[in-house]
DNA sequence: CGCAGAGTTGAGAAATATCAAATTTAGTGG
DNA sequence: CCACTAAATTTGATATTTCTCAACTCTGCG
């Protein structure tokens, strides 16, 4: 269950909130738990929310008061059908809003799950609605991570609608190893954490758990990937890249 | 080839730009030609493109200068991978931007090519910035068009990566009639204006025209939807809708 | 008339799903 | 450390969907 914790600050922060949380996470953290919080949130009034592994964060149509920024942990978008069909559509890391800005306040138009042990933080609509006026920079910046966040909505649904089983996985596999490279998550030495299960694979990929099952020992075996219990090693990461003709251009901002 | 005209003009106009097309646009005119430049431009300099059918209006990577919003014709979002497969990630219908604002500035994340005759006005990065200070609320209205256009992009990933081809076919239709009655398009009587070729559906829905086309021939046995040659005429729009659990809710803005 | 693009058809192959049952793994409490 | 359990992974057999390729037909247009 959610146990929110009210520690609210008052001093300024200019746009901070994000434009700093790529430099300052570089430090190299093996741990999925790494807190992007202290460059972040210092001087924001916010609330912080816990939640373990596999708990509902955001609604489906849920009204939204505020914005919600994930610290530590991972968590998943997703849209589901009335036969429990589900597909996820996209993967919020530490530093990733769990609710885009450009959603507004409204209704979300998805859910969000958390897949391990996460810290969120809820910041007030009237405080970011404050920070924006007083830091117009503030505002380029949201309008960057919502472009980012589309941009890989279109490269999802290009893996999906045109490639088969085996350059899905792959595509997947080279975002995410981009993206947590670029907040300081991933050792490097032989190995990512990677918290999900094959049937999250399947659900972000539109496909069965039992196909992608058969289709990562077949990745296994031509030792391009190897990815077993929430742990992923790439051989060649370049390589994979070509393959899939991942190009990790739009996750650099 | 595009021909552009110059055709700048002074006066203030306020939000219209978006605000209004909802509304003006609903003189319900039978025709893809429908016009919504006039509520639209009035007082706001820009530039008139034309494009005939099948051109290339935004490349891939592009650098944009300006806003490009699409007065009459249809166009699509496409991205494709370098062995000829390419997907097609949405279409743009009369007062649609061609280039999404939350984009910025930057380069292009997708292509976009125009499926019929069609009429684009390319309004300055300048006079939008200006515009954008003049008037806050226009802030908002950007905001709420790219958080559409976000939802549209889930919406798409659900129906590609968790229906079957009918449903898919369905969907996409449902979204299209919505979108299109919204705009003022669709005479209503027995049948609207999609020109979409097969192979444009597949390249959209993750199928192949050779089973799109199958696919149709038996919705079109079914008496669910009757589409040929750009024309579709649905039986029970509100049954078809409940089929795919088909939601308009957030194209209502 | 004759072409080009779009639509249609058939046969067969490949990819992916489905179902049901093992087997392994990660935790948990003793 | 062991036994026990629930979840995740793996396997096998089979069904279904979707693709591929190639030919043929239709339609609109000059």
């Amino acid at each position: 269950m959610t146990s929110p914790t009210v520690q609210p600050t008052g001093a300024t922060s200019p746009l901070s909130v994000f434009a700093d949380i790529a430099s300052n996470a570089r430090s190299t953290r093996a741990s999925l738990a790494i807190d992007a919080e202290r460059a972040l949130l210092d001087g924001i009034p916010h609330e912080m929310l816990s939640f373990s592994a596999g708990e509902e964060i955001l609604a489906d149509g849920e009204a939204l008061g505020g914005t919600y920024l994930m610290l530590s942990g991972w968590a998943f978008r997703y849209k589901a059908l009335m036969d429990g069909r589900r597909q996820i559509i996209g993967f919020v890391l530490p530093g990733d809003l769990c609710s885009s800005w450009i959603g507004g306040m409204g209704a979300m138009s998805h859910g969000v799950r958390s897949l391990t042990i996460s810290r969120v933080a809820r910041i007030d609509r009237d405080v970011i609605f404050q920070r924006l006026v007083e830091n117009s920079a503030l505002i380029e910046r949201f309008r960057q991570v919502a472009a980012q966040e589309h941009t890989i909505l279109g490269a999802w649904l290009l893996n999906i609608g045109q490639r088969k089983a085996p350059e899905r996985i792959a595509h997947l596999f080279c975002e995410l190893a981009t993206r947590m490279r670029k907040i300081g998550l991933s050792p490097v030495d032989d190995g990512y954490e990677v918290p999900l299960t094959q049937q999250d694979l399947a659900d972000a990929l539109g496909l069965t758990s039992v196909h992608v099952n058969r289709v990562l020992q077949k990745l296994r075996e031509r030792h391009f990937i190897d990815f077993r219990r929430g742990m992923i090693s790439i051989q060649d990461v370049p390589a994979l890249c070509a393959y899939v003709e991942f190009k990790d251009g739009y996750l650099s901002h």
